[in-house]
Order: structure tokens, then sequence, then C-alpha cells
DNA sequence: GCCGTTTTCGGCCCGACTGTTTTCAGTCG
């Protein structure tokens, strides 16, 4: 039973005791099911070790209810809840504009369970039958569906950056725009993001907020006032944007870039020390101003250090900057080199100058050329003679050129068996190599954890490349004992790479924070096929700042000697 | 039902916008 199932029935409970009137209840449940949600750990692994009450927001009952779901596969409380209103609340809510209230009514007057029934109810014109409901709701209900079965799609990190881009410059040449900054998901660097949320200040909110509605890209109004307008995208992306007082914007920004569960803490942090916090400022009990024009202020009443987006997901942050131990977060410009950057000799798309050229005006001290090693499946990859020939051509060009130093390298296939495709006198002539496992992904758990600890015993192997193999939104990661492999990192001194390409972002940030716990190392690779991937990077970065990385914890951020003294084989020879 | 700078009882985040209805409940973020 997944965390995301578990959460799913807690969740449920939740929407379900809210309807039955039910005081406080409702959000306990609601706080278990985030917090069982964002666990990287599985469930299933604290409940047999008896550690479900370390999980926040989990006490002794909703502890032994998740003890029985996952002991059962089902909890007979969210049973007998259900027997009362046996509706499917968890997706008739995923519908923009249904929340619990609405579901029952729709149940007690149309009879509806479930989304099948909910377009058929809202086809036939029965909606707007219902007292409290019109035509509108009616229609609106009809656009969520249609949206909730497009599925919930969500992003890719490097792309909605992409987007935010072009719409912030609009927008900042308008000149109507005093401030402007991105807030949300996108601010805190999460791998996908839902919408685009940005937060201005102007001196004319509503002129503002009609050319923000007015630009070209905008094929939908959702809603528009002179604090808040929300518009539809052409490719389906929303975009929220929200006007304040520039007295307000940091308030605003903090409270706008979230998360909830983050956002809720301090809030409550507030309350627990007289004030109240709101996105137009912190306030006092006598409704004094304290903080509100910029974030460090809001922090620093709430006695708090200002904490980097990336790391406000209520996983600790907060009590760390209450302690003044929050991480020196590991920083773009710290990382001097790109050790994974594939070329024309295998299935990139820039020959070995070209790279080297785009890696220079990105900054980079140095390259890591890591080609695919030629195997019997992988098209485009190098053979043992090419990639010879390589070595030299690398050779050459380091004569050559004074700049950005190229190290030889190669992305070598793990063997079913945790061997390398890759002759070890082969790998001996190479500065790095990464090994990544491109084939076999359906081993057992327990038969991939072995493999990868056999690859990462070898002394040859300097980095694990894109570790789990998951492709956002198209395929899981594979199955491993991800702190057993994390574990034997650590102990070999294997490196774990932090892939930067936007669908992989693999190590993911919960797992990067596991494998620092663990005692890992890690490597930053843009895993570039073309001279712009190399800006991937950037993404990489933020991954890995989500899960507490500091430049220490970071191979690439070393010079190039001292990385390469690193390696098991130690130095050059 | 959970939690603790109001600490084992008594609190529990807050405001904008919409739709349908005349004063607000529901939803969302």
């Amino acid at each position: 039973m997944k965390n995301r199932e578990v959460a799913r029935i807690l969740y449920e409970v939740a929407s379900l005791l809210e309807l039955e009137d039910v005081p406080f209840k409702p959000r306990a449940y609601q706080r278990a099911a985030r917090s069982v949600e964002a666990c990287s750990t599985p469930v299933e692994e604290l409940a047999e070790g008896d550690r479900l009450r370390e999980l926040p927001d989990v006490g002794k009952a909703i502890g032994e209810k998740i003890q029985e779901i996952v002991r059962t596969g089902s909890l007979r409380y969210h049973q007998e809840l259900k027997a009362k209103l046996p509706v499917d609340l968890f997706e008739l809510t995923r519908v923009q504009g249904v929340g619990a209230k609405t579901a029952k009514q729709l149940y007690e007057a149309l009879g509806v369970r479930n989304l099948l029934d909910l377009e058929r109810a809202a086809k036939e014109g029965r909606i707007r039958e219902v007292p409290g409901m019109g035509a509108k709701t009616e229609r609106r209900i009809l656009k969520g569906l249609a949206e909730a079965r497009g599925t919930d799609r969500r992003e890719l990190l490097w792309y909605a950056m992409t987007a935010m881009e072009l719409l912030r410059r609009a927008l900042e040449d308008s000149g109507l725009f005093a401030q402007l900054s991105a807030a949300g998901s996108l601010r805190r660097g999460v791998e996908t993001v839902g919408d685009l949320d940005l937060l201005g200040v102007s001196e004319r909110p509503e002129k503002a907020s009609r050319f923000f509605a007015c630009l070209p890209e905008v094929e939908e109004v959702l809603m528009q006032g002179p604090k808040r307008t929300s518009v539809k995208l052409a490719g389906g992306l929303q975009v929220d944007l929200r006007i304040v007082p520039a007295s307000s914007y940091g308030a605003a920004l903090q409270y706008f870039t979230g998360s909830k569960a983050h956002n809720i803490r301090l809030r409550e942090r507030a309350g627990a020390r007289g004030m109240k916090l709101n996105e137009y400022a912190l306030t006092d009990a006598e409704d004094r101003v304290v903080a509100g024009k910029d974030e460090e202020g809001v922090y620093r009443e709430l006695g708090l250090l200002w904490i980097p987006p990336e790391l406000r997901e209520d996983q600790g942050e907060i009590q760390a900057a209450e302690r003044h131990e929050l991480p020196q977060l590991v920083e773009r410009s710290e990382i001097v080199g790109d050790l994974h950057v594939h070329t024309d000799w295998s299935d990139g798309t820039a020959d070995l100058e070209s790279m080297t050229e785009a890696a220079r005006v990105e900054g980079l001290a140095y390259i890591a050329v890591t080609d695919h090693f030629r195997f019997s499946t992988t098209v485009g990859g190098v053979n043992t003679d090419e990639l010879l020939r390589q070595v030299d051509a690398i050779g050459e060009l380091n004569e050559s050129s004074a700049g950005v130093r190229v190290l030889a390298g190669i992305e070598a296939n793990i063997q079913r068996n945790g061997d390398l495709d890759v002759p070890a006198r082969v790998l001996r002539r190479l500065d790095i190599v990464i090994a990544s496992v491109h084939s076999h992904f359906r081993l057992s758990s327990a038969e991939m954890t072995r493999r990868l600890e056999r690859v990462m015993d070898n002394e040859l192997v300097d980095v694990l490349g894109h570790p789990t193999g998951r492709l956002i939104g198209e395929r899981p990661p594979y199955d491993a004992d991800w702190d057993e492999v994390f574990y034997r990192a650590a102990k070999t001194g294997t490196a774990l790479e932090v892939n930067a390409n936007p669908q992989r972002l693999d190590l993911g940030a919960p797992l990067v924070r596991r494998a620092l716990e663990a005692g890992a190392r890690l490597m930053l690779g843009s895993d570039a096929h073309a001279t712009d991937h190399i800006r991937f990077l950037e993404i990489g970065v933020r991954t890995a700042r989500r899960g507490w990385a500091e430049a220490k914890h970071v191979l690439n951020t070393l010079p190039v000697d001292a990385l390469l003294a690193t390696r098991k084989r130690g130095g050059r020879e």
C-alpha cells in the first residue's frame, strides 16, 4: 500500500467528518494525510518499526488507523463513515468548484456518487434544479469535469520557468508594475508546477490586472478583480496574478510562496505569540504592523532566520530556522563543472567543441564528456575504439584551448548482475565513470539493490547516474531499498547523481535528503544532449537545495584536481 | 484528533472571489 493510497483514505475521512459537522477533527485528518503524502519513507516501513508517531500530525489514534490500513488494506472507521454517504468524495472534489458540501448536496438531491453520475447530471441539466445552484454552477462543473478528465497535468519545472520568464518580461515591459516576482511552487523549485503564481505591486491595480488579462498568451480569463486575477494560457497552464501594496510585498511574497503546510505553521506561530499573519502584514495584538515590506522582516519578527523558498515544506525547516541551524544551501554559482555531458559521438546533437564552448558561456571551469557506451540495444553509443579515439580528441582539445578543461568520461551501462559493459582496461583510461541503469528496470527490490550495490563496489565507478530511473509523469522509479543503496554509496565513496534533465530530476529532493543523511555525496549533471541543455544545471541545483544539500555535499563544487583526487582510485597517475 | 513560547487543556489560518441570493456559504489557494 503506497503512501498516496493511505493518504487518500485519510483525506476522505477528513471530508466525511467535515460533512458531519464534526469540529476540528477534519483538519487533524487532513494534516495527517498531508504528512503521510509528504513522507518519503513508505508508511509500511514506519508501521513495521512502530514509528508512525514520528510523522508530524500523526498521534495515537491516527497512528493506529494507519496501522490498520497497512495491515488490512482498508479502514473500518472509513467504511462506517462512508456507509452514511456512499460517495467518491476524493474523486468528486477534484473537480474545480466542487467541494465536500456541494458533493453532499448533489448526492442528496440527485444521487450523484462519482464523476460519471456528475457528468450525466450536468449534461441533463439537472444540476441547475438543485436549490442554491444555477446554470452557472452547472456550466462550471461541466468544465471542471473536462479538466479533471484531461488529467491533472502538471508542467515540468523547467518549462514552467520558461513560461514564467516570458510573462514576467511582458508585465515588466508594461511599466505598470513597481515590483514583480514569481511565487508559488515554482519559486520553491518543486519538480512539477500546477499553476504559475505571480505577485506584483502596482499603483494602478485595475489597469495592471486588465493588461495581464489581455496578454496574447492568455486564452481564457477565469476570474478578475483588482487584487487577484486568474487566467488560463493557450497551453492550458493556469496563472494567478496578485497585486498588493508595496508595504505588503514581503508578507504577500511569503504567503503566496507557500507551501500551504509551511504557511499554516507560520500563522500558528504568529498566533502563539499574540500576533496575526496574513498576506498583508504581520500585526501585533493591537493591530499594529510589525512587518510586511520584506520577507526577512516577517521571519525575523517570528523569531526565525529567513528560510530559503526551497525548504518551505514544513519538513523541519522552521525548527532549524529557530535554532539558527539552517543549512548553507548550495548555489548555482558554486557549481564549477558539469560532469554529465553528451556529444554527437553518441546521441547528442552538438560536437565536442560546441559543448565545451557552451560550458564556457555558462561560466563552468570544466566538463566531463560522458557519452553512452554502445550497448546491444542502445543506438548511437560509442564502442571501445571510438571511445579511445575520443579520449585522444579530448586530449588535443585540452592542449589547444585554454579555458574549459574537458575530462574524458563515459556513461556506462549497468548490466543485470551489476557488472559494467565497458572493459576495465578502457575505464582506467578515463577521468570520470558514470554507471547508469538503462535496461532490466523491473527487477525485484532485492535484486535491484544488490545490482546497484555491486556496481558501486567497483572502484572504477565514480558516479551512479540518475539513480532511480524515474521519468516524471511517465515512468516510476524502479524498486530498490534506497536507504541500503545510499548507505553503500557513502561507504564506497560513490557519488549519487542529481540528474538535472527536466523530466528526470533524479535523485528527487526527498531522496537527496535521505542520501545526505546516509552520508553520501552528490554529483550534479545536466545530462546535456544539446548546447542549451547545460542550463538545466539550474534546476538540478534547485532540486539539491530542496534536499538540503550544501556545497560540501556536491562533488562538482570542487576544482578539477581536488575532484579527481576524491575518486576511489585517487587522483591522476 | 493533534499539539505545546497559552505545554496535559484549550485552542485549532485567513482572505478573495463567485454564484445565488438580499447577507452569505462554498471553494480555493
